[in-house]
DNA sequence: CATAGAAGATTGTTAGACAAACGGTCAATC
DNA sequence: GATTGACCGTTTGTCTAACAATCTTCTATG
């Protein structure tokens, strides 16, 4: 240690110590944001050759990937990208709503500073991105309001379930891109809850996010059925 | 759709096809059990003669058990097995209450009759359990019971993060062999929720559960607490 | 007594190997 | 013509061996 490590910031070093978890995260980030589409299979030396890890590192992380239920590790046929039957969203989605709904129950009887700001800098950023109709932007503020709901929440299980949930549910975003009209309604909900848990009043945020947990979960579950329709109709036609 | 498939179960093959779960359940077990106390290193070596596998394969296994929060696997220091701080237990039994409520209410809205039939056999198995003393029997059955619970819900993903809470709570159960006259109170309030949910009154069931589960959060953290303090005394002493 | 430093042990990661299992092709049979 | 069965390439499951980086411990030194 030498004169210059006092200046910057010491306890550096985040997490990428290691491979795996480097690794880990890469490969989450590519299932999430829809590299890597849902039921899609994925071939353990492909991964080597694109992340230039060994295998035994990949297999690592795929196990950990598994364990958050993001990939399916079918024996002797490999990992696949978890894909979503209505059932399978339907279930996240209940679990979401009484995760969410504690969530913003502890926030708004806490109120931590941080986390107040993170939630109103995210609906700030909600609104923008809805006026300038900045798809990528909207997803990225819808996923920031959620996860400064689960930080304020003070509860470092509660919030790594919370994540666990939204992620997978991601992947039911990228299967279609549509969130058309919602945002309109959305905004008017993320304030709402905003306004809730900035007021302390954990009762009402936690119904506000129960509403807005199941208007979301009303959409994606039609849009999952019409999809999986298509796809019912498709192979019947086909085979 | 054939004459046979009505009668028969062909899907055999259960899940043991691969070593790596194999030696997942193994070292789940083994920490959930007490086999490992908490805060324990494990050192790979070790568990690859104590199971007979190679690095590879324990390493696999240890990724998907950290995943699970039953391992921390700090960067060139190792593996240990989880400690719980009494800031730990209390947000694990808060998730747990709203999970659990969430099920029992699932549970009573259902009524799934092999979920009924393993509650009642586990509140069963409690009752006799207590009346014989018999500590093993007490814990089993109790675990049986939010299992069922767990199964009856009809939800996947809610039925394998009450697993996984549980679990982690388990860990606390290994620190302390004490559950001394809790029994008891724990046996009608066993008995209050089984009739709820078989009687399809799922507002009460959840609110019996948050009840049950307050109590048994407010018990472990006392002795959480008891425990940490013997270690404080004891750490000063010596330091 | 505190401290620097060397020695030993453990982890992180890679490479290569091999058996078992899977998926598909293609011929033989009914 | 459809089904059965054998063959073959590919991929996974698992192991062994190795090496650098890092942690722990012990020792020697001021």
């Amino acid at each position: 240690m030498d004169v210059v490590s006092n200046n910057l910031d010491l306890r550096a070093a985040p997490q990428i110590v290691t491979l795996r978890s480097a690794l880990g995260d890469i490969l989450r980030r590519a299932i999430v944001s829809g590299r890597f589409m849902p039921g899609q299979k994925l071939v353990e030396r492909e991964l080597c050759e694109l992340t230039g890890a060994s295998r035994a590192s990949v297999r690592e992380a795929l196990r950990q990937l598994e364990a958050e239920g993001l990939v399916t590790l079918r024996p002797h046929r490999g990992p696949f990208v978890m894909s979503m039957t209505v059932e399978d969203a339907r279930q996240l989605y209940g679990v979401r709503g009484v995760l969410l709904g504690y969530a913003a129950r502890l926030c708004a009887a806490a109120r931590p500073a941080a986390a107040l700001a993170a939630i109103a800098s995210a609906t700030e950023a909600l609104g923008q991105g809805a006026a300038a109709a900045d798809h990528r932007a909207i997803v990225q503020s819808g996923d920031a309001f959620h996860a400064a709901i689960g930080a304020g929440s003070g509860n470092a299980v509660l919030q790594q379930m919370l994540a666990s949930v939204h992620n997978r549910l991601a992947l039911l975003r990228n299967l279609s891109m549509a969130l058309p009209h919602r945002v309109r309604e959305g905004l008017a909900a993320y304030a709402a809850i905003r306004d809730a848990i900035a007021a302390g009043r954990p009762a009402e945020a936690e119904a506000l996010c129960l509403d807005h947990n199941d208007a979301g979960a009303a959409l994606a579950l039609c849009i999952l059925e019409e999809a999986e329709g298509h796809r019912a109709r498709r192979e019947a036609r086909t085979g």
